[in-house]
DNA sequence: TGAATATATGAAGACTTGTTCAACTATGAG
DNA sequence: CTCATAGTTGAACAAGTCTTCATATATTCA
């Protein structure tokens, strides 16, 4: 039996990030598996778009849309601005598009 | 009311990914979005490990981590070899870690 | 002020997911 | 062949998630 010794094994968990980053990146990544939310970023990725706009494109209830716009918001991928009664939303960080594209590139290489 | 012409959200929709792609990419991350199966990423991205290996990194019984390997691999990011009675798993993607990364830097910036 | 519109929110229900436990297969050692 | 070890699998359960519905808030307009 050719185990590894467990020191050696200790030596690869001091190399991976720590627990809390990896919890935080697993967060991350769960906003991102959702394909409500995955439309979402698409859309306001071409431009900013408010709820309605957003319920018609995605062919939802705006209450539902609603409800993805929170975590997107509080994950501070989006933000939300209010102009009269309508909310405008648009992307709140440039990594956004950058790991959907990640994401695609390696879908599309299948 | 400067509501947008339902004429300009439909070209919108052509512009976004298909329906098909989206829901592709979101299952994607669906799978990096659990913390056992980034865990799992992470150290296979600095050495092969078999599942007995992995289950002492992780602190976690080998039928749990047997599962999350089941789904990785189903994901076709990590495969699995055998070696007699061990199976030995190694990342089977270089996107990988590249979309790994890619959340890191978003996690780093905040 | 009161009605209408745009959005947000809480609770409920159906559905999905991750871990545990027990049972199963497969391989190698003696 | 028999036993021990490594890994896989299915069922069950708890925990979490998404959508719907009803209701609440906020803003504009008459």
């Amino acid at each position: 039996m050719k185990k590894k010794l467990s020191e050696e094994l200790q030596n690869i968990k001091k190399k991976i990030p720590k627990d809390e980053t990896i919890y935080d990146l697993a967060e991350l990544f769960k906003i991102f598996g959702d394909s409500t939310r995955t439309k979402i970023l698409s859309c306001l990725s071409i431009t900013k778009l408010n709820v309605s706009e957003l319920a018609e494109i995605l062919d939802m209830n705006m209450s539902a849309v609603s409800h993805q716009l929170r975590i997107l918001r509080a994950a501070k991928l989006i933000k939300g601005e209010k102009a009269g009664k309508e909310v405008i939303y648009s992307l709140d960080d440039n990594h956004v598009m950058l790991i959907m594209e990640c994401g695609l590139s390696h879908i599309d290489e299948r």
